[in-house]
DNA sequence: GAAACCATAATTGTATCCAATATTGATTTA
DNA sequence: TAAATCAATATTGGATACAATTATGGTTTC
């Protein structure tokens, strides 16, 4: 999200569909086709098919034969089983980052938290949310473990947006952010699982107790 | 691997692909030129494309930038990641499934099994070997747990290709998997759980353990 | 009147051509 | 002679044109 500079153009437009999904620009099981995003997007049908796989792959758009593409609508199996996964995997990743964890780490996941604080931006919530994550479990350096959850993250954010649990409890996300990196900053490797396993089940518990804000349920 | 039909160009090549990469045709690290390969599968370079970036998104080729795509070689960092996840995951799966395996499902597992005895090909090897655990994971029903396990099936078979740890003991694979379809046969639950999991760590040790065959280090 | 069938249009997938970027090699200069 | 610079080539990314597939609507037939 930093800049386009040295990203090809398929990537660029990714995050920007990214984005009207996240933000809800594209509700879900809207179909989306490759004429209308190209010329809405000033890009070829080429570097926008590119995009679009890209997408699929991460979960946020089921695209399927000739059919063509829409945005994903998450079902409670697909989000129990997202859910799942990380708590499984990202208390691996912590643990296996403790030991590496510097200064920078901590600012560079403070700076994620205080960002998060004045911002309203489903999207960006949702990339800083990641990138705190990501600054507590990248001194693991187990860069095959990190890529796959962050593909769920990704995943996981379409489902939190839909049920408004980023944007409409954003304090309690980030009290548990907090208690989370002091646990890290304290070295209590076991009080800093604990909070993050808890921590997940609480998001997790979130987007399934709250009704989906009904969407135009596109034609099937 | 049934046939092509219905099926879209850029993902039978991308098939196809796989195969070679998996055969030792296309060793690791091995640059992947897109007008060679396409004028080789006789495909033009748009759908090659596709399936290149399907197989990075796998991770069995690494693309990166306009530099283009070589043969991912793994990393026993890789390897390690992967299998820790398949650990996590597969007992999952397995645990799911276990209430809903049907005849049927046992009879799927078991003829990958016996195809597999008489298969020497390391790509059918892969593909049977996958066959297998999908059949006993599949009634579980979760999609999208079992499309990552999926993933790290498919990106494990690489490192196992190239420790031709698939090829050199075929038997004791098999006979671990035997014993685990016997014990979901029984509808033992806590010792099928636990035949996996030695079933994985043997496959990581043996794959750890294995000098990787000398591949012509291409040019970095 | 309903269902099957065929033609037309809309949409995706593929091939070809062009532009942008990276790599290679020679040439020049210190 | 070695290093730097710049031109020429090779290779990838993107735009446009074409083919294949699917969806849609009307017509025909029972």
């Amino acid at each position: 999200m930093v800049s386009d500079t040295n990203k090809t153009q398929a990537e660029s437009i990714a995050d920007k569909i990214r984005t009207l999904i996240l933000n809800g620009t594209f509700q879900p099981g809207q179909p989306l086709r490759q004429e209308a995003l190209s010329e809405h997007l000033n890009v070829s049908r080429t570097p926008l098919r590119h995009a679009l796989q890209s997408l699929a792959e991460n979960g946020l758009v089921e695209t399927t034969g000739f059919k063509g593409a829409r945005v994903a609508k998450p079902d409670p199996g697909m989000v129990d089983d997202l859910f799942a996964m990380r708590m499984l995997l990202e208390p691996l990743a912590l643990k296996s980052a403790f030991q590496h964890h510097t200064k920078l780490d901590f600012a560079a996941a403070e700076m994620a938290l205080d960002a998060a604080e004045n911002e309203q931006q489903p999207s960006r919530l949702s990339d800083l949310n990641w990138t705190f994550h990501d600054a507590l479990y990248r001194p693991s350096n187990r860069h095959t473990l990190l890529r796959t959850i962050e593909h769920l993250n990704r995943a996981s954010a379409l489902a939190e947006v839909i049920a408004s649990s980023i944007v409409a409890r954003p304090e309690k996300s980030a009290a548990e952010h907090r208690q989370l990196l002091e646990a890290c900053k304290k070295g209590d490797e076991t009080g800093a699982i604990a909070l993050l396993g808890t921590h997940l089940q609480s998001a997790h518990h979130d987007i399934r107790n709250r009704n989906p804000r009904e969407c135009p349920s596109s034609t099937e």
